[in-house]
RNA sequence: GGGCGUAUGGCGUAGUGGUAGCGCGCUUCCUUCACACGGAAGAGGUCACUGGUUCGAUCCCAGUUACGCCCA
């Protein structure tokens, strides 16, 4: 027997407090870990030792909500179990302050608006500060440059990041906070400015004139991922055209854009109107000859099954537009009313004269007017036939998008091209989805792609798209040849900033040139979150140890935004895939199982449940969810969570309390060694488990063993661990080693979830290895080792046994202490022979005085005659 | 309309081709020498429905229904 008994670290002498208690955890380790740099990233590591995670960053000025802290918690579960099983871990923050909430935010906290055309002022005082967050009127908003208002930006997402960083430490997230980044940052924009100009060099970004789906509140161009369909109510209004052969009737929701109909659409197989097609029929009120086409888009069973075609009233109409190449008669402006101007085609007095009835109205109201004409003019039949249809929508916006003509920029993504798609794919294919099946997710919306993506908005606040246009002698700019900036002088903008070879006095001038006034959609910039995280600019060396990324993990609802979007640029900019693991979170339900948002009003504030049950109890029901599956907010699963934590305190406590006589280090009794053989198959099983990133399976493991250890290994080596009963030295050493060497154990496996009650206890007596956070992943080898396995059974066995006992005492209704004169232990042959090993600690727990083994088919224990004086 | 997912005791959830576990809640009982922020015992399920494959299905296949999400 080896004498070197401290040697071990689990035999280092323990100091447990008196009492223990999980309150004020939080705050003493949260500032302990941060002073001691427990989380913090050493680059020395090569790529091979590295675990890198391309955290979301999430939108600072969106308001917190625990779905934050279920997603993140996932996260930050891997992270812990990573870095415990010897990956140095690249664990990163980001914050997204770019968009539209927070351009709404700024404006109306400081009382100011962007306008890009102003030059930047010094030590720029906004009109008020701590505005009330309800919309001011843009008329008393004070317009100014781009640079003082994205600084007035950062000065109010600052104070947003700060009341997040305050929540991630106390939820214990092991970011390491040195590493974070803003996507509004100088850096964030020189990132997506230089990734753009190497998309225009490679030929993959490229401007178009064309048909765009425009928000008339916003006054941007929207993109495919910003869409969404929502039921609107809608009528049907029958119009008559006059044909060759009378009047022919057509079903439009739309009739105010009657001045837009450039043709009447048929399918080709619909007998009605096979006559019709090839021939021309005249509109109503604007007496425009326009013809009868065939198209199989065109929907036989819908009204009267021909229907208007105009520029443009949704998408259908652009593809009919570009098919079948038909004018563009647009009379919507970027204001969504009434163009001033009647469009080419309208000629005749009268046309000319409806026209100028609605010219300059709203959408809606050029409805009511041409329809008080349509009918008044009789060319309307009957009433207006009230529908209800899916309209396309800006998911941020409330009025529906209408379809302007405008120049754009893109950046191909496959929606154009069927091999690029296919690449695509077989990209995705390698991506490793955390559940497997969100896979079918991304390759649904890339075989769904219609077009490029969409990148230009015509916002004041994001990332210039860096280019110039030289003005030609007449003064137009001369879009097909932008200058662009060096790579080196970026961040531009291209509204203060000057192109190489111009001055500050050619800007607007013929001959001299004109800045791109267009800035980056969002995803422009967090599809470079691999790139802004890791350092692409400013840090090659770093870089170059962090891509590929290990792990990506987000949100299900924007796989076809930020992940296939980031996949994008990865494979335009290095032909590789961004990281290797995607583990894709699920949606926080309220109790009643609705998705938690903001406009239901059912959103819980994280603050509220941390200060309640605690960190570790909120990262415990987290935790318990599975990636991609929805969970509820649950505060029972808290509570639960929070026993546990005091549990394994108190435990803990006991556990250590019980002195290891010096010189003894084995763990010699079956039942010690049964029960650390079993906790060596839930290391395993665990480490499997999250390895496979199934961090539920693992919690669940080292749970279930946790209160099988507490309530029958604990009660059963109790009165062996104090010495008691007539037991050896060896007897009671083998207990108190097995168990702290299963504590030992035990904590590590809890660590990844419960970080605060883990290293409390770690601190108790683990004094020399520093953190628990920075110990190793534990191994069966370390329990196994010198273990009969032929023990492994008895803990179990001993279990149905105490249970016998304890049902006894349970049905007589009689403490679990009361005296037991006598017990009889059935059991098959085999498995007695063990149980006889395991009868001085079956005596201590059941305080039962004489046990009697007999042969039995299965295992009971019986006939248990308690002692007189203890059954009254 | 298409895709994906889910459907297991009151609620929340595991799980496996051989007729089900766990937690909460519930019932009964036990107090304080690790833990009353505790412990023990117990009741409670035709595994959504209909077919099929199989000696046998909660699990595999097909269909139906309901719910959720994504897309049209």
């Amino acid at each position: 027997m080896s004498t070197a008994s401290f040697e071990l670290p689990f035999l280092a002498p323990a100091n447990p407090p008196e009492k223990a208690s999980v309150e004020g955890l939080e705050d003493k380790w949260s500032i302990a870990w941060d002073e001691a740099g427990v989380y913090r990233f050493n680059r020395a590591a090569t790529r091979e030792q590295i675990y890198s995670i391309d955290t979301p960053p999430p939108t600072v000025s969106g308001s917190l909500h625990v779905g934050h802290v279920f997603s993140y918690t996932h996260t930050d579960v891997v992270a812990r179990f990573k870095r415990m099983s010897g990956y140095e871990v690249y664990y990163p923050m980001g914050w997204d302050d770019n968009g539209l909430p927070t351009e709404r935010r700024v404006q109306n906290y400081f009382g100011v608006r962007c306008d890009p055309s102003l030059p930047y002022v010094e030590n720029f005082t906004p009109p008020f500060e701590g505005g009330d967050n309800k919309s001011s009127k843009a008329a008393d908003q004070i317009p100014i440059g781009r640079k003082n208002f994205i600084e007035l930006c950062e000065r109010l997402t600052q104070e947003d990041e700060k009341q997040f960083e305050a929540l991630w430490r106390r939820l214990g997230l092991s970011v390491d906070w040195a590493q974070t980044y803003q996507t509004i940052s100088p850096a964030a924009v020189a990132v997506s400015q230089k990734a753009f100009l190497n998309n225009l060099a490679r030929g993959e970004a490229y401007q178009s004139m064309a048909p765009t789906l425009w928000d008339v509140t916003f006054r941007t161009a929207v993109a495919q991922a910003e869409l969404e369909d929502r039921d609107q109510p809608g009528s049907y209004h029958r119009l008559g055209f006059d044909g060759p052969e009378g009047k022919v009737f057509i079903e439009t929701t739309r009739p105010e854009l009657l001045a837009a109909c450039v043709a009447l659409v048929a399918h080709p197989d619909d007998d009605r109107y096979k006559a019709l097609i090839g021939k021309t029929v005249r509109t109503p009120l604007f007496e425009v000859e326009v013809p009868v086409v065939a198209h199989r888009l065109a929907q036989i069973d819908k009204g009267s099954g021909i229907a208007m075609i105009c520029t443009f009233g949704d998408v259908t109409d652009v593809i009919w537009w570009r098919e079948l190449d038909l004018p563009n008669r647009a009379i919507i402006g970027f204001d969504g009313r009434i163009q001033a101007e009647a469009p080419e085609g309208i000629e005749t007095e009268r046309g000319l004269a409806s026209f100028a009835e609605i010219a300059g109205k709203t959408v809606f109201s050029a409805k009511q007017r041409i329809v008080e004409m349509l009918q008044e003019s009789g060319d309307m039949i009957g009433d207006a036939r009230p529908i209800t249809h899916p309209v396309k929508f800006f998911e941020k916006g409330d009025k529906p998008l209408e379809i302007v003509s405008t120049r754009q920029w893109y950046i191909r993504n496959g929606g154009r091209d069927a091999d690029m798609r296919e690449a695509l794919i077989a990209k995705g294919k390698k991506l490793a989805f955390h559940p497997d099946f969100m896979r079918v997710r991304y390759e649904n919306w890339v075989n769904g792609l219609t077009g490029d993506w969409l990148i230009s908005r015509q916002r004041f606040f994001g990332v210039p798209i860096p280019v110039w246009y030289q003005l030609d002698a007449n003064g137009e700019p001369m879009f097909e040849t932008p200058l662009v900036p060096a790579v080196e002088s970026l961040p531009i903008d291209p509204s203060s900033d000057v192109p190489a070879g111009f001055t500050e006095s050619q800007r607007g001038i013929a001959g001299g040139f004109v800045g791109e006034v267009d800035i980056m959609d969002t995803w422009a910039t967090s599809s470079l979150t691999p790139q802004l995280a890791g350092g692409w600019i400013e840090d090659p060396e770093k870089y170059a140890k962090v891509f590929p990324f290990d792990l990506r993990p987000q949100g299900q609802d924007i796989i076809r935004t930020w992940l296939f979007s980031t996949l994008l640029r990865s494979h335009q900019e290095s032909d590789q895939l961004p990281w290797s693991n995607a583990a894709i979170s699920g949606w926080i339900l309220d109790p009643d199982r609705k998705k938690m948002s903001k406009s239901k009003g059912n959103v819980v504030v994280p603050a509220e449940p941390i200060d309640n049950h605690g960190a570790d109890a909120v990262r415990y029901w987290a935790a318990a969810a599975r990636l991609g599956t929805d969970a509820a907010f649950d505060e029972g699963q808290m509570k639960v969570g929070r026993r546990l934590a005091i549990k394994i305190l108190n435990a803990a406590k006991f556990a250590l309390s019980f002195e290891v006589p010096t010189g003894y280090t084995a763990v010699t009794e079956p039942l010690d060694q049964s029960m650390l053989l079993a906790l060596a198959d839930v290391v395993r099983d665990a480490t499997t488990a999250f390895e496979n990133y199934d961090h539920t399976k693992a919690l669940e493991l080292a749970e279930g063993f946790f209160w099988k250890f507490t309530d029958d290994y604990l009660e059963l080596v109790k009165e062996r661990a104090y010495g008691q009963g007539g037991v050896t030295e060896d007897q009671q050493a083998s207990a108190a080693i097995a168990l702290r060497k299963a504590l030992h154990v035990m904590l590590r496996l809890f660590a990844p979830f419960l970080p605060y009650a883990t290293e409390e206890v770690w601190s108790w007596w683990q004094t020399e290895g520093g953190s628990i956070h920075r110990a190793a992943w534990p191994k069966a080898s370390e329990l196994t080792d010198a273990l009969d396995t032929a023990n492994a059974p008895l803990l179990s066995l001993a279990s149905v046994a105490v249970g016998g006992v304890r049902k006894a005492k349970s049905d007589a209704k009689v403490s679990m202490r009361s005296e037991v004169q006598t017990a009889v232990l059935r059991a098959p042959a085999a498995q007695l022979a063990s149980l006889r090993l395991l009868a001085g600690d079956l005596r201590a727990v059941g305080r039962i005085w004489q046990i009697e083994f007999e042969e039995g088919s299965e295992l009971e224990m019986t006939d248990i005659v308690f002692a007189e004086e203890q059954s009254q």
